[in-house]
RNA sequence: GGGCCUAUAGCUCAGUUUCGGUUAGAGCGCACGCCUGAUAAGCGUGAGGUCGGUGGUUCAAGUCCACCUAGGCCCA
């Protein structure tokens, strides 16, 4: 018998009461708690502990996209950590075996150019393999801070082994992945036009181009029309016809292989002299101004789309150019006559595909043009421009010369204008062994979430050109590709392969710029073609993006953990056109097949007004801010509460909102917890069907909290998740089952059965809640799980949350539907019995809920089941009495809404010192003359006073 | 400029699997009130929406169609 103090002869009855205990914390301190956590996963090893566990369970992969080894992470890339961590926590709770190997993604252009600017001068001098080494650096530098920053976000992986695209073993995949398509035929020589800057006779890339103002010649050349075009319009006939286009760039036309027009604009041949000029008819009011020319009659309008495939003469060269139809002709400027030089453009390249146009660049790296360039030949560019221009005016190809004040690019290093220029380059070709076609058909059999995702990388694959795999850098895996020095030839010998692969295991790419090109060659190698036995190496590496996109090859093939098809591929939409893609054509180029069965894509974080982030408008949210404030728990709580599917937004009210709500299920779990104190499971359960109706009906809305939680885990529908978490805790539990299930709790004797009926209830639920939210709020279900089962810090982790799988479902705790029914219709009458009290309450007629007495006037048909249920809806509305009475005249339910009058009163009866309840048993015990027989009886047999 | 996507209360989301059907819902926040035995908590009541805009199809449109606007991603 428990004792209790009897101060000034008045019992502290208060102290009789079973008021909740509990040591989990209302404020959870999150910022300063979890480092703790963390620390504890990575002292005991959770992650290892997991996967034990996990043994012998169906294999779950999520292959990790590799963020790029740059910078610190920002929302964007924590958003898909994390998201990416609830998948992985809710799978292995659903009965998988779910590794997580992260990765990073360690090549390329950006971590490149960042090591040139810390390397400043000395970038000219360096040896490559310095450069390179310090570009490893660099990227180790960053691979670390990156690491703690997911690994302060809760995401658990196997974050001391990640796969590193620069870890040798991988750098030999990737070369290894690239001579399987080598050898099959797919990489074929092309060339393309890229940035090049003369002086420093180096490649740009587009981030090392800046823009600046520059004056240009500004010019207007003729092209004698060859063909007959007389058919498009007879004054069209004969000769002394001419398309006129316009040029900054006269250097560029040695080059110029055709001349484009848009299909939807017309044109106009307009007669001045004793000749007509061709241009677009709504220019040639603009023309003729700044030619200075006013007599001048339109002779012909025309469609462009007629001109196509006819041909002009070039003003100097020996040779014609084609007429050619293109979209991205504009009237801005110029005559909408489109000079297209295919090797000195990048749209014009893309022309000059689309027509089979040679991709001509007679431009050798020093800027000086070759042989091709015909009588310019050994003249450097862009100084030769006022030759070209003297040249076409004495060849009176010339119509008009002046100059231009424009934007154009210019070296980031030099400061220098550079070049567009076409050079050799290795593509992987989307034709030859049908890759394109078997891309499309792959692209069918994987489960694109959301749906559409299916569409846009469709049409992607449909419509893109040949990869260009090039890169004319130093950071990368080399294009490991042996050319005959005499005939130019590709080498494919099976030897070579092995040997690449070999030395690329032992010491890494480096070996390609390390080692003497012998050491790759058998020693009896000859080229096939021409029999000759020197050899030279490529220089260019391979397009990051390959790097990345044969991770299955390097990582799930490998990893004796992982399989191939991966389940699930997880990233930004932006990776549609990224590693979705280059994966897909990598592994289907190889493989046969796509690299994952599924693929879920994300929008981007945006700010609170749907505005993308950007550090210019200074909107941009920084993780480490979030952490710090809120906890990484609110940011996963973030995560699982917006629908990915659009533009994520993210706001400091998102985040309060965010963590009020947190703050409401983290004091709902607490207020459990704290009435379980006194209970243990084994000993104190209830069976079910000695349950409390109410009991059972909490029960039942669990169940169905359970079942749609666990399916939207499966959906991957997390936002909906959320919502049900935080419904089922504020309104089921909070105002509803807790707040009614109080009385029970507190004023029963302990042991009492209604009272232990509430206990296994909560114990159910509160065992199962943790288990479901635990793959988004991690760190509280475990220290909510911890507290619930008395485990101290010393427990180990091996009975954590974390080893815990969902609640199994309970078809036996789901009502049927009259008891169902039975139930909505109580709480529609509890509702108007609040409804009732809060007009009582203004009228000041009662302030608590127990002040007062509730009178329901009911119809003939409800009155028999309100007195039925009398007891129920007195517990429900928790008021102290409860009456039914007849409707009349004067009491008409048909007049208050629902059906229902509540009349309201003060309860009859003393307020009861202990349970609170007004009630007329006050004061019939004169040893305890303050409190209700129920709670007499409870005293009397639970404790006894002792003089203080 | 093109392709794909998004748009429901201040905020986060529902709105019934390929095909429309009564007064469009929830939670949070807010306002007002209650309680002081979940207390930097808990409970109640209430006010918030021309469902981005315009036009159309239909007896009937948040839901279907067209166009427009705003925003996002990818291209050019």
């Amino acid at each position: 018998m428990n004792t209790v103090c009897n101060k000034e002869r008045c019992m502290d009855y208060r102290a009789t009461l079973n008021l909740p205990k509990t040591a989990f914390k209302m404020k959870a301190n999150l910022s300063q708690q979890e480092p703790k956590a963390l620390q504890r996963w990575h002292n005991e090893g959770l992650y290892e502990l997991v996967q034990r566990h996990s043994e012998g369970r169906p294999l779950f992969v999520l292959h990790d996209g590799p963020p790029y080894a740059n910078g610190k992470i920002h929302l964007g890339t924590a958003f898909n950590k994390i998201l990416k961590d609830i998948i992985l926590r809710s799978k292995r709770a659903d009965g998988f075996n779910a590794p997580y190997i992260p990765g990073w993604d360690c090549h390329g252009l950006p971590i490149e150019h960042n090591v040139d600017k810390e390397l400043g001068e000395k970038k000219q001098t360096i040896p490559i393999l310095s450069k390179r080494r310090a570009c490893r650096k660099y990227a180790e530098k960053w691979i670390k801070t990156q690491k703690d920053e997911f690994k302060r976000l809760g995401v658990l992986g196997d974050w001391d082994n990640p796969y590193l695209t620069m870890s040798y073993d991988y750098e030999a995949t990737i070369a290894r992945e690239f001579n399987r398509f080598f050898d099959s035929g797919s990489i074929i020589r092309s060339k393309k036009p890229i940035y090049w800057c003369a002086s420093c006779k180096t490649a740009l890339a587009e981030a090392e181009v800046e823009y600046h103002d520059h004056r240009s010649p500004s010019i207007y050349v003729k092209f004698p029309v060859r063909s007959d075009l007389s058919a498009i319009d007879p004054a069209l006939a004969g000769d002394n016809l001419s398309v006129v286009i316009w040029t900054t760039t006269p250097w560029t036309l040695p080059a110029n292989l055709a001349v484009a027009f848009h299909p939807e604009y017309r044109y106009a041949a307009v007669a001045l002299g004793n000749e007509r000029l061709i241009m677009a008819h709504d220019l040639v009011e603009r023309v003729m101004g700044e030619w200075g020319i006013e007599q001048y009659t339109i002779e012909a309008t025309f469609s462009a789309v007629e001109l196509e495939h006819k041909y002009c003469r070039h003003p100097f060269m020996e040779r014609d150019s084609l007429l050619v139809l293109a979209d991205y002709v504009t009237l801005e400027a110029g005559t909408g006559c489109v000079h297209t030089a295919p090797g000195h453009g990048a749209e014009d390249y893309q022309t000059g595909l689309r027509y089979g146009l040679d991709i001509l660049s007679p431009v050798d790296d020093d800027g000086v043009y070759t042989a091709a360039a015909g009588v310019y030949a050994g003249r450097r560019i862009p100084a030769v421009n006022d030759d070209i221009i003297e040249d076409c005016r004495t060849g009176e190809a010339l119509v008009s010369a002046g100059s231009v004040d424009h934007s154009y690019p210019h070296c980031w290093r030099c400061k220098e204008p550079v070049m567009y220029r076409a050079t050799p380059q290795w593509f992987l070709s989307l034709e030859k062994n049908d890759l394109r076609k078997k891309a499309l058909a792959q692209i069918k059999q994987v489960q694109w979430t959301p749906r559409w995702g299916m569409q846009r990388i469709h049409d992607m694959v449909e419509h893109r050109p040949d990869w260009c795999l090039s890169r004319q850098r130093t950071w990368g895996v080399p294009i490991t590709v042996i050319t005959c020095q005499q005939c130019h030839e590709p080498i494919k010998d099976r030897r070579i392969y092995e040997r690449i692969d070999e030395i690329f295991t032992k010491e890494g790419a480096d070996g390609w710029f390390a080692r003497a090109i012998e050491d790759f060659l058998p020693a009896d190698l000859t080229c096939p073609s021409c029999a000759s036995g020197r050899f030279a190496r490529e220089q260019d590496i391979l397009d990051v993006w390959f790097d990345s996109g044969v991770s299955y090859a390097a990582v799930c093939e490998t990893r004796p953990e992982l399989q191939t098809p991966a389940d699930l591929y997880l990233e930004g939409s932006d990776q549609h056109r990224g590693w979705f893609h280059s994966a897909l054509l990598a592994s289907v180029g190889t493989r046969a097949v796509a690299p994952y069965k599924g693929v879920l894509t994300h929008g981007y974080v945006v700010d609170g007004q749907g505005k993308k982030m950007s550090k210019s408008v200074g909107n941009v949210v920084a993780p480490q801010e979030v952490i710090e404030k809120f906890g990484a728990e609110i940011l996963r709580l973030w995560v699982a509460s917006e629908d990915y599917r659009d533009d994520v937004k993210v706001s400091d009210d998102i985040l309060r909102q965010i963590s009020d709500s947190y703050r409401k299920i983290r004091n709902t779990i607490r207020f459990m917890l704290g009435n379980l104190f006194d209970f243990a499971p084994d000993t104190d359960a209830v069976a079910y069907a000695e349950l409390d109706d109410l009991d059972r009906w909490a029960l039942a809305r669990f169940e169905e909290l359970k079942r749609h939680i666990v399916e939207g885990y499966r959906n991957y529908s997390f936002h909906t998740i959320y919502h049900r978490l935080h419904y089922f805790c504020t309104t089921t539990m909070s105002a509803l089952y807790l707040d009614i299930c109080k009385d029970r709790l507190y004023a029963s004797a302990p042991g009492a059965k209604s009272r232990r009926s509430v206990q296994t209830t909560l114990s159910e639920i509160v065992d199962g809640l943790l288990r479901l939210m635990a793959p988004i709020l991690c760190f509280t279900a475990s220290e909510a799980w911890d507290s619930l089962r008395e485990r101290g810090s010393e427990a180990g982790l091996e009975g954590s949350v974390y080893m815990q799988e969902f609640p199994p479902e309970q078809p036996g705790y789901l009502l049927d539907e009259q008891t169902t029914k039975r139930w909505e219709q109580l709480l529609t009458i509890r509702a108007g019995i609040t409804k009732a009290l809060e007009a009582a309450r203004v009228d000041k007629v009662i302030g608590h809920p127990l002040e007062a007495a509730v009178t329901i006037v009911a119809g003939a048909e409800m009155q028999p089941f309100i007195t039925e249920h009398h007891a129920a809806l007195k517990e429900l509305a928790v008021v102290s009495e409860l009456y039914v009475e007849e409707a009349d005249s004067t009491n008409d339910p048909a007049q208050a809404g629902d059906g229902l009058l509540v009349n309201v009163a003060p309860a009859e009866g003393e307020k009861c010192e202990r349970c609170w309840i007004r009630s007329t048993t006050v004061g019939e015990q004169s040893d305890h003359p303050t409190i209700c027989s129920r709670c007499y009886q409870v005293v009397i047999n639970e404790y006894q006073e002792v003089e203080q």
